[in-house]
DNA sequence: GTGGAAATTGACAGTCATTTTCAATTAGGA
DNA sequence: TCCTAATTGAAAATGACTGTCAATTTCCAC
């Protein structure tokens, strides 16, 4: 998370090279995404934000994600909540998603066999794959020991 | 799809069990769904109803699906769209899905080996699984042919 | 077969995440 | 510095879905 973070040369890059303007709105914004680290909806970012900048508007919160997202700094994901999720990892780490439903716990993890495997699968059936999502859903191991397979609201 | 289809009886008993009732509307809605054998919207399945009896909202579309799947009859599904699919496979049959980016095609498989691996995976990251869901998007046969790779608007 | 309570229906309004609109502000090259 | 295109935020719009409610229908007890 440090200022040395590639990502903010890729997206001032990004910026430039599409004509697009450089400010304090996009600078703040794209700053807190990188320095929380997690899948955050819009409104959580937002809100994160509000703390030190009361001055920046939701809006420009899904406009600036919209153009990580284009930069290739952003994926938005849908881990069947009725908002959305962004994800800061580069879009070209192809990787999958464990979710814990006690606790919300996002576990990321990439299995070169389970990747081998999938595109093997879907050649064997004629399609070509350009992109995959795959969710677990479950309980990780902290609340497995306490909810004994109990279903319970997220936290 | 002959009137023999077991899922019928499921549904009436379901509806039985729940002391709820066999409406004209609950019969033509299930049994339009079970005829298109496909991953409909809620909307999709209504248009269709309306063409045949304009004397059935949407609403009720709508809940009659909700009633499918508390009966296991039927899953919600998001492919990446504004809105919701349903699946009109039995929810014990656990499969995954290849999309096509170009047609819309929606192509299901299920894969032994794919499954255990996935268990195997999450285990190993402490994780209990209860659900998941995969979807491969890509192109199949007769689009990769044509578009030659190239990312189209859906059919 | 009837009566009547409980379930159902559909029009309409409400919700909620996200997008569009638009007038005022700002960035940054000439 | 000037000027214009890009940007911003408030408010309204959107679109899928859910809640409300009076009128209608189902179906079981009689
Ligand atoms: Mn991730
Ligand atoms: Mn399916
Ligand atoms: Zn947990
Ligand atoms: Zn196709």
């Amino acid at each position: 998370m440090a200022e040395s973070d590639p990502r903010f040369q890729r997206f001032a890059d990004f910026l430039a090279r599409s004509g697009l303007k450089t400010t304090r709105q996009r600078e703040r914004i794209v700053h807190a995404f990188f320095a929380a680290g997690r899948h955050l909806s819009a409104e959580e970012l937002y809100n994160r934000i509000q703390t030190q900048d009361p001055g920046i508007g939701l809006v420009t919160v899904y406009r600036t994600l919209k153009l990580l997202r284009q930069a290739g700094l952003a994926t938005e994901r849908q881990f069947g909540e009725a908002y959305t999720r962004f994800d800061p990892n580069p879009a070209d780490w192809p990787h999958d998603h464990l979710i814990c439903k006690r606790c919300g716990k996002i576990q990321e993890f990439e299995d070169a066999g389970l990747h081998s495997l999938r595109e093997k699968i879907a050649r064997s059936l004629g399609f070509t794959v350009t992109e995959h999502k795959l969710e677990l859903y479950g309980f990780c191991r902290d609340c497995a020991r306490l909810g004994k397979g109990r279903a319970a609201r997220t936290a």
